[in-house]
RNA sequence: GUGAUUGUAGCUCAGCUGGUUAGAGCGCUGGUUUGUGGCACCAGAGGUCGCCGGUUCGAACCCGGUCUUUCACCCCA
């Protein structure tokens, strides 16, 4: 006999949790549909030419590769063998699992573009992998549910996203949370300006740390990465700035005033920001944060975060704007925008708070027991009519000791248990105990679909 | 990928510098109660001490490897 297991940062999910995640899935569905979006599916694998290269050095180490079928070293020799995991990879593994929903979006895009109408609102909800180390809020295997717009570069979509955001947190009862939003060309325009062109990439990962791990040590970081002193200097004021509460758009045209691309996204938010006015919504909860950078190199345009506070979990939702992700896959001039709730950091982050409600609103609400075959068939009878009322109800599937019965009842949270014995038999009656109060009292099956239907 | 950390009954955990048959609480099964769960009392079942190897007269305890858990870095939902 073995000991069964599971893979590394995987888990299996029971019936409370389940209905658990559910409740978060359909918040989140219910608000997609409301704004327009469409649901698709992609396949759990892609090729591996269609995710590699796309999530940068770090993001090819972690995808899980699917070992080829049959002899999968029939094509290896030991050449490539003797050159490393690196050359031998190809030939031994064509694909992959999928890292993320908006990578086999753009795919999916550019193989459907005569068929979509753009611009195409989509909504996916599927699980991805990641060959991480897991840890907390991390896993290898986790539910990604993302909502991108392809086709324009309206900011109405960025200011839509604020809106749904809002709405799913909303339903969701989490209300100490803040929208974090920043815009990659105000980093490529500081970059400009502390003339270190070019440079926004490393610039970005070093400043995206600033509130973790404070100004020195970001500092030093940008000079590992070549930055010099004259740069890093000039970045002070910024810095200083962005922990004030002050008019940060304001800061920014006078910071950013020798750029043109970094004025262009101070623009772009402050177009966003205006839209939600117009829509008569205010800027609760959102956040411009002038550090913000996020590690996808696909951003573009504006770039979203989401953090509940008062809990140890990361980033809970994130995305942005990217121009041209399709443009790998020979479709340039596309331009998109979306995002992401990560489910199971949701779901983290509620147990913490203590915000999932203690019944469960999907479970049976009346058990039928019993005392013997008479018993028994009675109850399957009354068991049909319950159901063809409407009501979740089950009959305890073996003939056994009324405390057994119960207890069954009791442990799986059902409410109430219809008794039927031969007193209720000849009356037409149910003996309905209520297992929390432990009152029970003889109800007609009328009186109990009454009872049961007005919930 | 780097550095730590964890693993003993279904669950949460004790277990002394290595020394007979490895314990507790909760849970589970049965009974006190043959038309009634929760509470109480009584009895019982359940463990190759993560796995493999080593040191030792003797290992849950020490050493090595491996898997797993958690955490930090990196990166990210």
């Amino acid at each position: 006999m073995q000991k069964p297991s599971l893979p590394k940062g995987t888990r299996d999910f029971g019936p409370i949790q389940m209905a658990r995640r559910n409740f978060i899935l359909e918040t989140i569905k219910d608000t997609f549909q409301l704004f327009g979006y469409q649901q698709i599916e992609t396949p759990a694998m892609e090729n591996l030419s269609t995710l590699t290269g796309k999530y940068g050095e770090e993001g090819d180490q972690l995808l899980f590769k699917i070992l080829n079928s049959g002899d999968f070293l029939k094509k290896v020799d030991l050449k490539d063998l003797s050159e490393g995991a690196a050359a031998t990879l190809p030939k031994v593994a064509e694909k992959g699992l999928r890292y993320d929903l908006t990578v086999p979006f753009a795919r999916y895009v550019v193989m459907n573009r005569n068929e979509l109408t753009f611009p195409f609102k989509r909504y996916q909800i599927q699980p991805v992998w990641r060959a991480d180390r897991p840890q907390k809020g991390r896993y290898r295997e986790f539910y990604q549910c993302d909502a991108d717009v392809v086709g324009t570069d309206s900011l109405v979509c960025e200011a839509e996203i604020i809106l749904m955001i809002r709405r799913v947190f909303l339903g969701l009862g989490i209300s100490d949370y803040s929208i974090k939003i920043n815009n990659r060309k105000i980093l490529t325009g500081i970059s400009e300006v502390i003339g270190e062109a070019g440079k926004e990439g490393p610039l970005a990962v070093a400043i995206d740390k600033l509130d973790k791990i404070g100004w020195e040590k970001v500092r030093q970081e940008l000079t590992e990465r070549g930055f010099n002193d004259e740069a890093v200097q000039k970045l002070g004021p910024l810095v200083e700035a962005s922990t004030q509460e002050i008019d940060h758009l304001a800061f920014l045209k006078i910071f950013l005033a020798g750029s043109e691309i970094g004025l262009q996204g101070v623009k772009e938010l402050e177009e966003t920001f205006e839209i939600m006015q117009t829509m008569g919504q205010d800027l609760a909860k959102v956040q411009l944060d002038m550090v913000l950078a996020r590690g996808l190199s696909y951003y573009t345009g504006a770039i979203f975060e989401v953090k509940v506070n008062q809990v140890s979990i990361g980033s809970v939702s994130g995305g942005g704007r990217y121009d041209n992700l399709t443009g790998v896959f020979g479709l340039s001039g596309v331009s998109g925008v979306g995002f992401s709730f990560g489910v199971d950091r949701i779901y983290d982050v509620m147990e913490e708070l203590g915000l999932f409600p203690q019944e469960d609103s999907q479970g049976t609400q009346v058990m039928l027991a019993y005392f013997d075959e008479k018993g028994f068939n009675y109850a399957l009878n009354i068991l049909t009519l319950l159901r063809a009322a409407g009501i979740r109800s089950e009959i305890y599937p073996d003939q056994s000791k009324m405390k057994k019965q119960l207890d069954y009842a009791s442990k799986k949270g059902i409410p109430y248990v219809g008794i039927c014995g031969d007193e209720e038999i000849a009356n037409k009656t149910l003996a309905l105990k209520n297992l929390t109060s432990g009152i029970q009292e003889n109800w007609t099956l009328d009186q109990v679909i009454d009872h049961f239907s007005g919930v």
